[in-house]
DNA sequence: GCTTTCTTCTACGGTTGGTAGAATCTCCAG
DNA sequence: CTGGAGATTCTACCAACCGTAGAAGAAAGC
C-alpha cells in the first residue's frame, strides 16, 4: 500500500489531537518542523473540506477548522469501506479475525462483549 | 487501495475469481465488456505484479498470472493496514464493532469462538 | 523464413497530492 | 476612514499514479 496523502494525514493528525477548533496559523505551527507556508496548510484543509473530512466555521477574519469524525470514528469507517469492497463480508471477517494479536483480539471481545 | 484504481481492480477480481492461473488474454477476455487492448490489460497486471499483488510464471509462450492472496486475505490486510495507521487500536475497534451490521456482527461472533 | 501471438517499451492525458506565490479580502488601530 | 497586518482565495507547477494503448521486439509453430 503505497503511503498516499502523507501531508493530508497529518493536518488531519493535528485536528484529531486538538480537542477545540483549530485556525490554519495553528495547525501550520503544530507542523513547523516541516517549515510549511501557510498557504500551503490551508490549500491541505481546503482539500479535506472537499473530501468532507473537515468542517470549518468563519471566526472573524480566520476560520477554525475542525475533523468531521474522532480518528477512531474514521478508523472504523475505513475498516467498514474495506469490507464494502470484499466480496463476501464473513469470509473477510473471519480472516481478519483469524490474523488478529491476541492484543487485538483480547480488545475485540471485550468490545462484543459491550454489545 | 480503497478507492482507487478501477480497472486495476476490476482485473485483480478476475484473478480472484478464477480457481487457478490466467493468461492476459483470459483476463481480456472476462473484461471483454469494456473492450479494453491486451497491452492495457497487461500493464495492469504489470503494475499489479509491481505492488506484490499478482505474481507470475512463464508458460511457454505466454505468462500465467496469480493473485498472491485470496480477496478475503487481501481484505483482512487492508483492515489491518488501517487498524495500523489508526492511532489508538482498540478504540478504532470499539468503534468498528459499535457501527457493525447485525449479519457482520454475528459473523464475527462466529469467528471469535472459532479462536 | 514467415506468420501468429505474446511481451516489453514508450507515451500521453487525466487526477491527486505537495507546495506555494500573487491577488484579494477583512479587521483593527491610529 | 484609511492603511497595514494577517487571513483567504486563485492559480499554478511538478511528481506520482492510473487508464489506455501503439510500436517494436521475441518466441514458437508451420
Amino acid at each position: 500500500m503505497t503511503r498516499r496523502g502523507e501531508l493530508e494525514r497529518a493536518v488531519i493528525d493535528v485536528l484529531w489531537d486538538a480537542r477545540s477548533d483549530v485556525t490554519a496559523r495553528a495547525v501550520a505551527d503544530a507542523l513547523a518542523d516541516r517549515g510549511l507556508a501557510l498557504t500551503t496548510v490551508l490549500t491541505v484543509l481546503t482539500r479535506l473540506e472537499d473530501k468532507g473530512l473537515v468542517t470549518r466555521s468563519r471566526d472573524g477574519r480566520a476560520h477554525t477548522y475542525r475533523a468531521t469524525a474522532t480518528r477512531a470514528e474514521h478508523s472504523a469507517q475505513l475498516m467498514h469501506q474495506v469490507l464494502q469492497d470484499a466480496g463476501d463480508r464473513q469470509d473477510a471477517l473471519v480472516h481478519f479475525v483469524g490474523t488478529v494479536s491476541d492484543a487485538d483480539l483480547a480488545a475485540l471481545r471485550r468490545a462484543l462483549d459491550e454489545r
